[in-house]
DNA sequence: TTGATATATCAACATATATTGATTTAATGA
DNA sequence: TCATTAAATCAATATATGTTGATATATCAA
C-alpha cells in the first residue's frame, strides 16, 4: 500500500507530471538544464526530482558536480502504463536548452 | 492533464484505495453498509465516494433514500490497470455487513 | 587549501486536503 | 403535512504538501 501511495502521490502534481514527461521525451538531463528549460528554481526541481526518484520513476547518475536524471528502466507494469498515459495527455513541452554539455550551467 | 491529476489524486489516499478495493470485491454496496463494514462516519465516506466518482472510478445509483455505489464500467485502460494494481496489493478487507437489504440501516 | 559551481536540504510560509460534528437535502411512509 | 431515515454538504480544525530563499554539502580546479 505504502509503495502504491508513493507512486500515485508522485503523479498527482502538475509540476511532476511535466517533469516526468519532459525527461521521458528528452532522455537524460541534468538539473541545470531543467532549470533553464523549464524556468524553475533549483530547490523546487530538486524536491520534485527526489519525489519522482523515490517513487521509482527516475534514476540519478552523478558525474562530477552534475546530477543526470533519466527514466528508470525497466519500469514495472503500472508505472509503465502511467507513463504511457502521460504521453497521451498531449502536454506541450518547452524546448530542451542543453547547456550542461558546454561545461557550465551559468546559473546562479 | 486535469483529468489525469484528478484520477491519480483520487488514488493517492489510503482511505480511498481501501474503499475502491472493498467495492471492487463486494460489488454494489450502499453507504450505510460501508459505514457498518468499514467503521467510518458517514460524512467521511460521502466525501471520499464523491472524489472516487468524480475521478471516474465509481458510479452511483439511487434507490429510494439509499445510494448504491459500484465500480464504473467500462473503465478506461489506465483506471483498469490502477484497479488491477490495487487488487495485487493484498489489502485485508473487513467482511461486508450488508444490512441495507433488511430495510433499515439502523445507524444514527 | 581556497574559491567556484551544481545540487541537496532546511526553515518559514502559503495552500490544499482530510477529519469531525452539525446542518441541509431528499425520499419515504404514517 | 409531519416525522423518519439516508446521504450530501458545510464549517471548523488539523495535517500534509508545495514554494521560496537561505544554507549546507560535494566536486572540481587553481
Amino acid at each position: 500500500m505504502e509503495i502504491f501511495l508513493k507512486s500515485v502521490g508522485a503523479l498527482s502534481d502538475e509540476t511532476r507530471v511535466l517533469l516526468l514527461r519532459f525527461i521521458d521525451a528528452n532522455g537524460e538531463v541534468c538539473v541545470c538544464d531543467l532549470q533553464n528549460s523549464l524556468d524553475m528554481i533549483q530547490s523546487r526541481l530538486s524536491r520534485h526530482l527526489k519525489i519522482l526518484k523515490e517513487a521509482g520513476f527516475l534514476r540519478v547518475e552523478r558525474r562530477g558536480t552534475w546530477a543526470y536524471y533519466k527514466i528508470r528502466t525497466p519500469l514495472d507494469r503500472f508505472r509503465q502504463e502511467a507513463l504511457e498515459e502521460i504521453r497521451h495527455l498531449g502536454i506541450e513541452l518547452p524546448e530542451l536548452k542543453k547547456i550542461s554539455d558546454a561545461g557550465a550551467c551559468g546559473l546562479k
